[in-house]
DNA sequence: TTGATATAGATTAAATTAATATATATTGCA
DNA sequence: TGCAATATATATTAATTTAATCTATATCAA
Protein backbone atom coordinates (compact mmCIF):
# COMPACT_ATOMS: atom_id res chain seq x y z
CA UNK A 1 0.00 0.00 0.00
CA UNK A 2 3.05 2.39 -0.34
CA UNK A 3 4.09 4.49 -2.74
CA UNK A 4 7.34 3.41 -3.55
CA UNK A 5 9.69 5.31 -6.01
CA UNK A 6 9.94 2.79 -8.23
CA UNK A 7 5.99 3.40 -9.20
CA UNK A 8 6.45 7.07 -8.85
CA UNK A 9 9.52 7.20 -10.75
CA UNK A 10 8.30 4.79 -13.36
CA UNK A 11 5.44 6.50 -13.96
CA UNK A 12 7.56 9.75 -13.95
CA UNK A 13 9.66 8.13 -17.16
CA UNK A 14 6.47 7.06 -18.78
CA UNK A 15 4.75 10.73 -18.51
CA UNK A 16 8.09 12.27 -19.72
CA UNK A 17 7.77 10.04 -22.92
CA UNK A 18 4.00 11.45 -23.42
CA UNK A 19 4.82 15.05 -22.72
CA UNK A 20 7.80 14.64 -25.52
CA UNK A 21 6.73 12.63 -27.71
CA UNK A 22 6.87 15.41 -30.59
CA UNK A 23 10.49 15.43 -30.26
CA UNK A 24 10.55 11.73 -31.40
CA UNK A 25 12.08 9.56 -29.47
CA UNK A 26 13.25 10.66 -26.36
CA UNK A 27 17.14 9.50 -24.74
CA UNK A 28 17.29 8.33 -20.92
CA UNK A 29 19.90 10.71 -20.50
CA UNK A 30 17.85 13.50 -21.38
CA UNK A 31 15.04 12.39 -19.21
CA UNK A 32 17.37 11.88 -16.29
CA UNK A 33 18.68 15.21 -16.54
CA UNK A 34 15.50 16.56 -16.10
CA UNK A 35 14.09 14.31 -13.35
CA UNK A 36 17.68 15.13 -11.78
CA UNK A 37 17.81 11.50 -10.80
CA UNK A 38 20.53 8.62 -11.88
CA UNK A 39 20.79 7.30 -15.73
CA UNK A 40 21.20 3.73 -14.88
CA UNK A 41 18.29 3.38 -12.33
CA UNK A 42 15.96 4.96 -14.98
CA UNK A 43 17.62 2.62 -17.03
CA UNK A 44 17.07 -0.68 -14.64
CA UNK A 45 12.89 0.49 -14.29
CA UNK A 46 12.10 1.24 -18.03
CA UNK A 47 13.29 -2.16 -18.80
CA UNK A 48 10.07 -4.09 -17.51
CA UNK A 49 8.01 -1.30 -19.57
CA UNK A 50 9.84 -2.36 -22.81
CA UNK A 51 8.71 -5.96 -21.83
CA UNK A 52 5.44 -5.35 -21.23
CA UNK A 53 5.09 -3.47 -24.49
CA UNK A 54 4.85 -0.03 -22.94
CA UNK A 55 7.24 1.26 -25.17
CA UNK A 56 9.50 0.67 -28.00
CA UNK A 57 13.04 1.83 -28.44
CA UNK A 58 15.76 2.43 -31.28
CA UNK A 59 19.33 1.53 -30.41
CA UNK A 60 22.59 3.66 -31.17
CA UNK A 61 23.17 6.65 -32.12
CA UNK A 62 20.18 8.79 -32.22
CA UNK A 63 17.81 6.16 -30.60
CA UNK A 64 16.17 6.31 -27.56
CA UNK A 65 12.72 4.78 -26.51
CA UNK A 66 8.99 6.40 -27.05
CA UNK A 67 5.48 5.55 -26.43
CA UNK A 68 4.33 2.21 -28.08
CA UNK A 69 0.24 3.25 -27.69
CA UNK A 70 -1.43 6.68 -27.05
CA UNK A 71 -1.25 8.35 -23.61
CA UNK A 72 -5.16 8.38 -23.57
CA UNK A 73 -4.73 4.64 -23.47
CA UNK A 74 -2.09 3.89 -20.94
CA UNK A 75 -3.79 3.63 -17.12
CA UNK A 76 -1.89 3.92 -13.80
CA UNK A 77 -3.46 1.00 -13.33
CA UNK A 78 -1.76 -1.02 -16.17
CA UNK A 79 1.06 0.86 -15.30
CA UNK A 80 1.40 -0.03 -11.54
CA UNK A 81 0.36 -3.56 -12.71
CA UNK A 82 3.89 -4.26 -14.12
CA UNK A 83 5.74 -3.47 -11.13
CA UNK A 84 3.72 -5.72 -8.96
CA UNK A 85 5.34 -9.01 -8.37
CA UNK A 86 4.37 -12.10 -6.35
CA UNK A 87 1.16 -10.93 -4.90
CA UNK A 88 -1.21 -12.08 -7.57
CA UNK A 89 -4.54 -13.21 -6.95
CA UNK A 90 -3.70 -16.53 -8.35
CA UNK A 91 -0.38 -16.95 -5.98
CA UNK A 92 -0.40 -20.28 -4.82
CA UNK A 93 -2.03 -19.71 -1.37
CA UNK A 94 -2.11 -21.53 1.80
CA UNK A 95 -2.54 -25.61 0.81
CA UNK A 96 -5.91 -27.18 2.27
CA UNK A 97 -4.28 -29.97 2.72
CA UNK A 98 -3.63 -30.73 6.15
CA UNK A 99 -5.77 -27.33 6.84
CA UNK A 100 -6.78 -26.01 10.50
CA UNK A 101 -9.12 -23.01 10.74
CA UNK A 102 -6.37 -21.08 10.56
CA UNK A 103 -5.56 -21.76 7.30
CA UNK A 104 -9.25 -21.90 6.23
CA UNK A 105 -9.10 -17.97 7.33
CA UNK A 106 -6.17 -17.38 5.72
CA UNK A 107 -8.40 -18.05 2.67
CA UNK A 108 -10.93 -16.12 3.76
CA UNK A 109 -8.52 -13.31 4.68
CA UNK A 110 -7.20 -13.00 1.30
CA UNK A 111 -10.46 -13.11 -0.78
CA UNK A 112 -11.29 -9.87 0.65
CA UNK A 113 -8.08 -8.91 0.84
CA UNK A 114 -7.99 -9.64 -3.51
CA UNK A 115 -11.28 -8.08 -3.70
CA UNK A 116 -9.98 -4.65 -2.18
CA UNK A 117 -7.53 -4.70 -4.11
CA UNK A 118 -9.28 -5.03 -7.39
CA UNK A 119 -10.78 -1.88 -5.87
CA UNK A 120 -7.79 -0.18 -6.01
CA UNK A 121 -6.87 -1.08 -9.83
CA UNK A 122 -10.09 0.24 -10.40
CA UNK A 123 -10.21 3.35 -9.49
CA UNK A 124 -7.06 3.29 -11.12
CA UNK A 125 -7.82 2.63 -14.60
CA UNK A 126 -9.95 6.25 -14.65
CA UNK A 127 -6.72 7.73 -15.19
CA UNK A 128 -4.93 7.88 -17.98
CA UNK A 129 -1.24 8.91 -18.63
CA UNK A 130 -2.69 11.81 -20.94
CA UNK A 131 -5.08 13.23 -17.81
CA UNK A 132 -2.02 13.95 -15.73
CA UNK A 133 0.05 15.53 -18.65
CA UNK A 134 -2.68 17.57 -19.48
CA UNK A 135 -3.17 18.87 -15.93
CA UNK A 136 -0.01 19.12 -15.58
CA UNK A 137 0.51 21.59 -19.00
CA UNK A 138 -2.73 23.37 -16.99
CA UNK A 139 -0.56 23.91 -14.34
CA UNK A 140 2.68 25.06 -16.42
CA UNK A 141 1.11 27.23 -19.14
CA UNK A 142 -2.48 28.22 -17.33
CA UNK A 143 -5.64 26.78 -17.86
CA UNK A 144 -6.04 28.25 -21.72
CA UNK A 145 -7.88 26.06 -24.57
CA UNK A 146 -5.12 26.88 -26.98
CA UNK A 147 -2.41 25.16 -26.86
CA UNK A 148 0.39 25.26 -29.40
CA UNK A 149 3.43 23.35 -28.67
CA UNK A 150 6.37 24.39 -30.56
CA UNK B 1 -0.50 -3.97 -1.83
CA UNK B 2 1.05 -7.07 -0.54
CA UNK B 3 -0.50 -8.98 2.36
CA UNK B 4 2.17 -9.36 4.29
CA UNK B 5 2.46 -11.97 7.26
CA UNK B 6 2.35 -9.04 9.73
CA UNK B 7 -0.93 -7.85 8.57
CA UNK B 8 -2.13 -11.63 8.18
CA UNK B 9 -1.61 -13.08 11.46
CA UNK B 10 -2.58 -9.97 12.84
CA UNK B 11 -6.12 -10.79 12.18
CA UNK B 12 -5.42 -14.70 13.11
CA UNK B 13 -5.02 -13.19 16.48
CA UNK B 14 -8.05 -10.89 16.79
CA UNK B 15 -10.55 -13.44 14.88
CA UNK B 16 -8.51 -16.25 17.66
CA UNK B 17 -10.03 -13.85 20.13
CA UNK B 18 -13.34 -13.60 18.75
CA UNK B 19 -13.90 -17.40 18.50
CA UNK B 20 -12.18 -17.70 21.98
CA UNK B 21 -14.60 -14.94 23.85
CA UNK B 22 -16.66 -17.20 25.91
CA UNK B 23 -13.32 -18.53 27.49
CA UNK B 24 -12.60 -15.01 29.08
CA UNK B 25 -9.49 -13.60 28.31
CA UNK B 26 -7.04 -15.61 26.10
CA UNK B 27 -3.15 -16.29 26.60
CA UNK B 28 -1.31 -15.71 23.62
CA UNK B 29 0.67 -19.00 24.57
CA UNK B 30 -2.47 -20.79 23.96
CA UNK B 31 -2.76 -19.12 20.72
CA UNK B 32 0.79 -19.56 19.63
CA UNK B 33 -0.16 -23.15 19.82
CA UNK B 34 -3.18 -22.98 17.74
CA UNK B 35 -1.49 -20.82 15.22
CA UNK B 36 1.92 -23.06 15.55
CA UNK B 37 3.90 -19.87 15.70
CA UNK B 38 6.11 -18.16 17.99
CA UNK B 39 4.82 -17.01 21.35
CA UNK B 40 7.03 -13.80 21.07
CA UNK B 41 6.51 -12.69 17.22
CA UNK B 42 2.40 -12.31 18.23
CA UNK B 43 3.11 -10.43 21.58
CA UNK B 44 5.08 -7.67 19.42
CA UNK B 45 1.97 -8.02 17.07
CA UNK B 46 -0.83 -7.97 19.41
CA UNK B 47 0.99 -4.79 21.20
CA UNK B 48 -0.43 -2.45 18.60
CA UNK B 49 -3.48 -3.46 18.70
CA UNK B 50 -3.85 -2.57 22.58
CA UNK B 51 -2.05 0.47 22.22
CA UNK B 52 -5.51 0.99 18.87
CA UNK B 53 -7.75 -0.30 21.79
CA UNK B 54 -9.02 -3.10 20.12
CA UNK B 55 -8.17 -5.61 22.93
CA UNK B 56 -7.66 -4.80 26.62
CA UNK B 57 -5.43 -7.24 28.94
CA UNK B 58 -5.11 -8.31 32.43
CA UNK B 59 -1.29 -8.90 33.46
CA UNK B 60 -0.37 -12.20 36.04
CA UNK B 61 -1.61 -15.42 36.53
CA UNK B 62 -4.80 -16.36 34.60
CA UNK B 63 -4.06 -12.93 32.83
CA UNK B 64 -4.27 -12.60 28.99
CA UNK B 65 -6.07 -10.49 26.13
CA UNK B 66 -9.70 -10.43 24.62
CA UNK B 67 -11.51 -8.21 22.55
CA UNK B 68 -12.83 -4.60 23.39
CA UNK B 69 -15.53 -4.29 20.86
CA UNK B 70 -17.41 -6.93 19.57
CA UNK B 71 -16.31 -8.40 16.64
CA UNK B 72 -19.54 -7.12 14.59
CA UNK B 73 -17.61 -3.87 15.11
CA UNK B 74 -13.87 -4.64 14.12
CA UNK B 75 -13.35 -4.30 10.16
CA UNK B 76 -10.78 -5.40 8.55
CA UNK B 77 -10.25 -2.22 7.46
CA UNK B 78 -9.22 -0.72 11.09
CA UNK B 79 -7.29 -3.67 11.36
CA UNK B 80 -5.20 -3.46 8.18
CA UNK B 81 -4.83 0.38 9.02
CA UNK B 82 -2.97 0.12 12.49
CA UNK B 83 -0.35 -1.70 10.57
CA UNK B 84 -0.19 1.13 8.15
CA UNK B 85 2.99 3.37 8.97
CA UNK B 86 5.02 6.07 6.56
CA UNK B 87 2.30 5.96 3.97
CA UNK B 88 -0.80 8.31 4.94
CA UNK B 89 -2.27 10.52 2.79
CA UNK B 90 -1.63 13.56 4.69
CA UNK B 91 2.30 12.16 4.83
CA UNK B 92 4.15 15.56 3.40
CA UNK B 93 4.61 15.38 -0.30
CA UNK B 94 6.91 17.31 -2.43
CA UNK B 95 7.53 20.50 -1.51
CA UNK B 96 6.17 23.01 -4.07
CA UNK B 97 8.21 25.60 -3.49
CA UNK B 98 11.09 24.82 -6.03
CA UNK B 99 9.02 22.76 -7.65
CA UNK B 100 9.68 21.86 -11.85
CA UNK B 101 6.93 19.97 -13.34
CA UNK B 102 8.16 16.33 -11.94
CA UNK B 103 7.08 17.80 -8.31
CA UNK B 104 3.63 18.79 -9.50
CA UNK B 105 3.35 15.40 -11.15
CA UNK B 106 3.91 13.69 -8.28
CA UNK B 107 1.66 15.40 -6.35
CA UNK B 108 -1.09 14.29 -9.07
CA UNK B 109 0.23 10.49 -8.74
CA UNK B 110 0.02 10.85 -4.88
CA UNK B 111 -3.78 12.22 -5.39
CA UNK B 112 -4.97 9.30 -7.89
CA UNK B 113 -2.97 6.68 -5.63
CA UNK B 114 -4.89 8.19 -2.54
CA UNK B 115 -8.01 7.85 -4.05
CA UNK B 116 -7.14 4.36 -5.01
CA UNK B 117 -6.39 3.75 -1.59
CA UNK B 118 -9.66 4.90 -0.33
CA UNK B 119 -11.45 2.60 -2.52
CA UNK B 120 -9.31 -0.25 -1.20
CA UNK B 121 -10.49 0.32 2.41
CA UNK B 122 -14.14 1.38 1.57
CA UNK B 123 -13.97 -2.61 0.07
CA UNK B 124 -12.47 -4.14 3.58
CA UNK B 125 -14.83 -1.43 5.85
CA UNK B 126 -17.94 -4.30 4.39
CA UNK B 127 -15.88 -6.91 6.39
CA UNK B 128 -15.70 -7.73 9.97
CA UNK B 129 -14.29 -10.26 11.98
CA UNK B 130 -17.74 -11.54 12.95
CA UNK B 131 -18.16 -12.75 9.41
CA UNK B 132 -14.95 -14.36 8.85
CA UNK B 133 -15.47 -16.33 12.14
CA UNK B 134 -19.11 -17.05 10.93
CA UNK B 135 -17.73 -18.18 7.69
CA UNK B 136 -15.42 -20.48 9.35
CA UNK B 137 -17.59 -22.17 11.47
CA UNK B 138 -19.73 -22.91 9.00
CA UNK B 139 -16.74 -24.48 6.79
CA UNK B 140 -16.18 -26.53 10.43
CA UNK B 141 -19.34 -27.49 11.55
CA UNK B 142 -21.49 -27.29 8.30
CA UNK B 143 -23.94 -25.22 7.26
CA UNK B 144 -26.19 -25.39 10.24
CA UNK B 145 -28.17 -22.47 11.42
CA UNK B 146 -28.38 -23.60 14.97
CA UNK B 147 -24.79 -23.51 16.53
CA UNK B 148 -24.36 -24.53 20.23
CA UNK B 149 -21.16 -23.46 21.64
CA UNK B 150 -20.26 -25.29 24.63
C1' DT C 1 35.36 3.09 -37.42
C1' DT C 2 33.87 5.73 -33.74
C1' DG C 3 30.81 7.64 -30.48
C1' DA C 4 26.19 7.52 -28.75
C1' DT C 5 22.87 4.82 -27.31
C1' DA C 6 20.14 0.71 -25.48
C1' DT C 7 20.58 -3.98 -23.09
C1' DA C 8 21.95 -7.21 -19.60
C1' DG C 9 23.46 -8.75 -15.39
C1' DA C 10 26.04 -8.20 -11.19
C1' DT C 11 26.86 -5.72 -7.12
C1' DT C 12 26.34 -2.74 -3.18
C1' DA C 13 23.64 -0.08 0.05
C1' DA C 14 19.58 1.13 2.55
C1' DA C 15 15.15 0.18 4.32
C1' DT C 16 11.61 -2.79 5.74
C1' DT C 17 9.78 -7.06 7.53
C1' DA C 18 10.21 -11.30 10.21
C1' DA C 19 11.53 -13.55 14.12
C1' DT C 20 14.02 -14.21 18.44
C1' DA C 21 16.07 -12.91 22.87
C1' DT C 22 16.53 -10.72 27.35
C1' DA C 23 15.00 -8.36 31.09
C1' DT C 24 11.22 -6.36 33.90
C1' DA C 25 6.55 -5.56 35.95
C1' DT C 26 2.05 -7.51 37.62
C1' DT C 27 -0.96 -10.62 39.39
C1' DG C 28 -3.13 -14.83 41.31
C1' DC C 29 -2.56 -18.57 44.12
C1' DA C 30 -0.57 -22.07 47.21
C1' DT D 1 4.98 -14.38 51.67
C1' DG D 2 6.89 -15.94 47.70
C1' DC D 3 6.63 -18.51 43.49
C1' DA D 4 4.92 -19.23 38.95
C1' DA D 5 2.32 -17.44 35.12
C1' DT D 6 1.44 -13.84 32.59
C1' DA D 7 1.91 -9.25 30.08
C1' DT D 8 5.24 -5.34 28.79
C1' DA D 9 9.31 -3.25 26.91
C1' DT D 10 13.34 -2.97 24.43
C1' DA D 11 17.03 -4.79 21.89
C1' DT D 12 18.97 -7.87 18.59
C1' DT D 13 19.49 -10.80 14.60
C1' DA D 14 18.10 -12.57 10.18
C1' DA D 15 15.72 -12.41 5.86
C1' DT D 16 13.64 -10.00 2.24
C1' DT D 17 12.70 -6.13 -0.59
C1' DT D 18 13.79 -1.69 -2.57
C1' DA D 19 17.12 1.68 -4.18
C1' DA D 20 20.99 2.80 -6.60
C1' DT D 21 25.39 1.99 -8.84
C1' DC D 22 28.78 -0.46 -11.70
C1' DT D 23 30.71 -3.10 -15.57
C1' DA D 24 30.42 -5.09 -19.78
C1' DT D 25 28.20 -5.85 -24.29
C1' DA D 26 25.28 -5.11 -28.52
C1' DT D 27 23.56 -2.00 -31.99
C1' DC D 28 23.11 1.79 -34.78
C1' DA D 29 24.08 6.29 -37.31
C1' DA D 30 27.19 9.42 -38.99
Amino acid sequence: MKLVTQIRFGIRILLDLAMHQHDGVVQMTDIATRQKTSLKYLEQLVRPFKEAGFVTSRRGRNGGYCLARSPQKITLAEIIRVFEKGDAPDESGPDMKDSGYSEYQDILIREAWDEARQAFYNRLEKVSLSDLSADTTKKLWGNSDLLIFI
